[in-house]
DNA sequence: CGGTCAGCGTGTATACGCTGACCGGTGCCATACT
């Protein structure tokens, strides 16, 4: 384990491991304990101690953290790790915290404002600062960052910059710009699944310069894939029942409305007697904690969910994850199946599918982007003055997000100033690439949707079709492969019989147990009673 | 698209059915308000 006590003995141990690369084996067994690295670790870890630029495709369970958690210590400065999640900030720093590194700390809403500035103040004093793209944004902290020797810049979770930063979460695009206000430190952006199309993104939206990718396979033999059609809501969830009777526990259900989580957890309570609950964004902190605690010490067998469950959740023994509706993308569902068999015991992903799920992952694209009209009336008004961004909010009756993601957009081009929008009829070419933008990356979504549509109603290897989506080629298909190669329910019996053989072993080898003990207690009361 | 819900009319049942509008997923932060 880390069994550093204070920051000297930490700069003494570290300059030794910086001389020569060839010791990071011993640097790895004195400050962690491990005597060997894991697949990929060490490769990654040369390469962001050699001061280049990494993206890191690499299979969750891999110990993504040790690839720059190891390198901080080795270079000393700051190293800034930008998380998607609080909860998954406080979970790294907790772990690290308790494997002896005292030296690391997250900056995020649950601080209070003097936290904050005594963080702020001290940041001397730290090897690891976790913080959201949100924070990492404003002026303030900005200011205290860049007074900062910061020598590792981390992306975690690094698909989120193309998965949510072009619409959702905006102040993923702006890393590049503070990256480079901090002196362009080397950048390593680590995630699980990435499409070649995704990692262009990724590297272009950082700006990357002669970057090495690390890519392994997202393909995972322990997870069989089964897809199934039904024709009604009522199928859906007879089917549903019957399937869950059949798979392993624990299992996480995804649903496309927090409505229809609670819905199915309700319907599993009522049929079923696996203990269930539901889990979504609308819940509050404490009782997404709770639920999040059950499931993970295998107080509940079943979670019933959106997908606001699932980042960063540590658990290696979900045995099946059930789809009730279309994910977005064919990323999205690798990503949400993933979860399954970490500990790479056989494993079961299901999707039930009825033809008019598109719709609503449809409906979501549709709702993201502002209304045509809107761009259309900026592009073709002739009096530009007396527009301010709130009354246009009002007047198409933009959600938060959308109006988040136009004031971005338009900051960018430096169209708004204090609140109002800018235009003069020069900028009006402005608008009308913004337009551009927003019809493209409306196209690309749905061209998204699209493929995961055929997706599931292809008549070959799904196992094959995801390898190609990815642009990987699997050479030997495993024993349980996919719906296509196999049907479900057969998959389901031989794998009831070969769970009954575990199960039966497991309960002769109790029961052995018990006999002996039971023999015991009868020799012991034999001789009491009948001796001699 | 499908579900849900508010608003309305019916016309007396204090409920019911119809219609049209609207919403549906993901998180961070700050600020204003209670």
């Amino acid at each position: 384990m880390f069994l550093l006590s204070d920051s000297s003995s930490i700069i003494a141990k570290t300059e030794r491991g910086c001389k020569n690369l060839s010791n990071l084996d011993a640097t790895l067994k004195n400050l962690f304990g491990f005597d060997t690295f894991r697949e990929g670790q060490r490769e990654i870890i040369e390469a962001v101690m050699n001061q280049q630029d990494v993206l890191a495709i690499l299979p969750t369970g891999r110990g993504k953290t040790l690839c720059y958690h190891l390198p901080s210590l080795i270079l000393g400065g700051l190293t800034l790790v930008i998380s998607p999640l609080v909860s998954l900030m406080e979970d790294q720093v907790t772990q690290m915290k308790a494997s002896g590194n005292k030296r690391v700390a997250h900056l995020s809403s649950l601080l209070n404002q003097q936290e904050k500035q005594d963080l702020m103040m001290g940041l001397g004093n730290l090897d690891l600062l976790f913080l959201s793209p949100e924070m990492a944004s404003l002026p303030f902290v900005k200011r205290a960052l860049v007074r900062q020797k910061i020598t590792l810049f981390v992306i975690d979770e690094a698909h989120c910059i193309s998965h949510w930063g072009h619409e959702f979460r905006t102040d993923y695009l702006r890393l590049n710009s503070l990256r480079s206000s901090l002196g362009n430190p080397s950048c390593l952006a680590l995630t699980a699944t990435a499409t070649p199309l995704v990692e262009k993104d990724i590297r272009g939206q950082l700006k990357m310069e002669n970057e090495v990718v690390i890519r392994y396979p997202v393909n995972r033999e322990n997870i069989y894939i089964g897809i199934e059609e039904v024709a009604s809501v009522q199928e859906k969830h007879a089917l549903l029942i019957a399937r869950i009777n059949q798979v392993e526990t624990p299992a996480i259900i995804y649903t496309g409305t927090r409505q229809e989580t609670e819905r199915i957890a309700g319907l599993l309570k009522r049929e079923t007697n696996f203990e269930s609950s539901f889990y979504h964004g609308g819940l509050t902190k404490e009782d997404r904690l709770l639920i999040q605690h059950q499931f993970i010490h295998d107080e509940l067998d079943i979670i019933c969910c959106t997908n606001a469950f699932g980042m960063g959740i540590n658990k290696s023994n979900v045995r099946t994850v059930i789809h009730l509706h279309l994910p977005s993308s064919i990323e999205q569902y690798v990503q949400e199946i993933g979860r399954a068999g970490r500990d790479q015991s056989q494993s079961t992903a299901l999707l039930i599918y009825q033809p008019e799920d598109h719709l609503l992952p449809l409906s979501f694209i549709e709702n993201e982007f502002p209304d045509d009209d809107l761009l259309n009336h900026l592009s073709d008004e002739s009096d530009f003055s007396h527009y301010s961004l709130e009354e246009l909010r009002n007047f198409y009756q933009l959600d938060d997000n959308s109006y988040r993601m136009l004031h971005y957009y338009l900051d960018q081009e430096n169209l708004i100033e204090e609140g109002n929008l800018q235009l003069n009829e020069q900028q009006q070419h402005v608008i009308k690439k913004l337009r551009v933008k927003f019809q493209t990356r409306k196209k690309e979504k749905i061209l998204q949707l699209e493929r995961i549509k055929s997706f599931v109603l292809s008549r070959t290897c799904l196992r094959r079709y995801v390898s190609h989506y990815f642009e990987e080629e699997i050479l030997v298909l495993p024993e349980f492969c996919c719906s296509q190669c196999q049907l479900t329910e057969t998959y389901l019996k031989e794998i009831d019989s070969i769970n009954y053989n575990v199960r039966s072993e497991r309960s002769i080898h109790k029961e052995s147990d018990w006999s002996k003990e039971l023999e015991n207690m009868l020799i012991t009361n034999a001789g009491g009673l009948y001796g001699k």
